[in-house]
DNA sequence: CGGGATCCGGCGGGATACTG
DNA sequence: CAGTATCCCGCCGGATCCCG
């Protein structure tokens, strides 16, 4: 089980932080803690029920930590766990990897448009 | 756009990554260039469609190539490309937290059916 | 051999309404 | 305020058949 399923493990990463905007919400999370509704407000677009749902998935697996305070209204405080700071060497990674992978895309498109068939092969980026 | 928008590049990378069997094939093209049949054998499961899919979809990001011989019967060779051996990093990174986070996965469950309710709060892993 | 064409089910995500 | 409860839809992945 050394070299025969290695992609499991990376899977069982991509599971975790696969998710329309579990990053959006890691990212929101990372310096400070937010209320519920704080977190909606820095995150257009989502819904409550969805919102309510990545935040459950990313607490079951101890990224993020949920404090409920019992006062009336109700307050819910949403924080990164110590656990969940050990993902960020790998988002790094991928927040560097990305920006070149976009910026290397665009490029692309360039010299597809002014060349047309022709290749630089370059590859070196 | 640089406190605002990180997620993007860091999602950007996991469009990319993202898809049940890409793992796997980008596992079994490291070392050796495979043919799709050859691949397809390496990968219990999989249908040829979405195999075929799957391998598109990584061509288009420029991970892998794809070598077509113009012979009969067609031979079509599939490897990974030098842009795609830039994802290594993350992938030996998502390897390793993937392997920790399984074992941890683990201890909680034997210490959620040997205590019940008592924690340790440890949570140093 | 290495696909493409067609059909299909499940699930992630979304819109809306209701509630302690 | 911070959710649940319904209903809904698009898309990814799968099964099966056909083809140069």
């Amino acid at each position: 089980m050394d070299e025969t399923a290695r992609h499991c493990f990376v899977n069982s990463t991509l599971d975790i932080i696969s998710g329309k905007w579990k990053m959006i919400i890691l990212f929101q999370l990372t310096d400070k803690t937010l209320r519920f509704n704080e977190l909606k407000k820095q995150i257009p677009g989502i819904t409550q029920r969805v919102l309510t749902k990545q935040l459950r998935e990313l607490e079951q697996e101890d990224i993020i930590e949920r404090r409920v305070y019992p006062e009336i209204p109700p307050r819910v405080e949403y924080s990164i766990s110590a656990y969940g700071r050990t993902l960020q060497p790998i988002l790094t990674l991928m927040h560097e990897w990305g920006a070149l992978h976009l910026k290397r895309q665009h490029s692309v498109e360039r010299n597809q448009h002014t060349e047309g068939t022709g290749f630089g092969h370059d590859g070196t980026m």
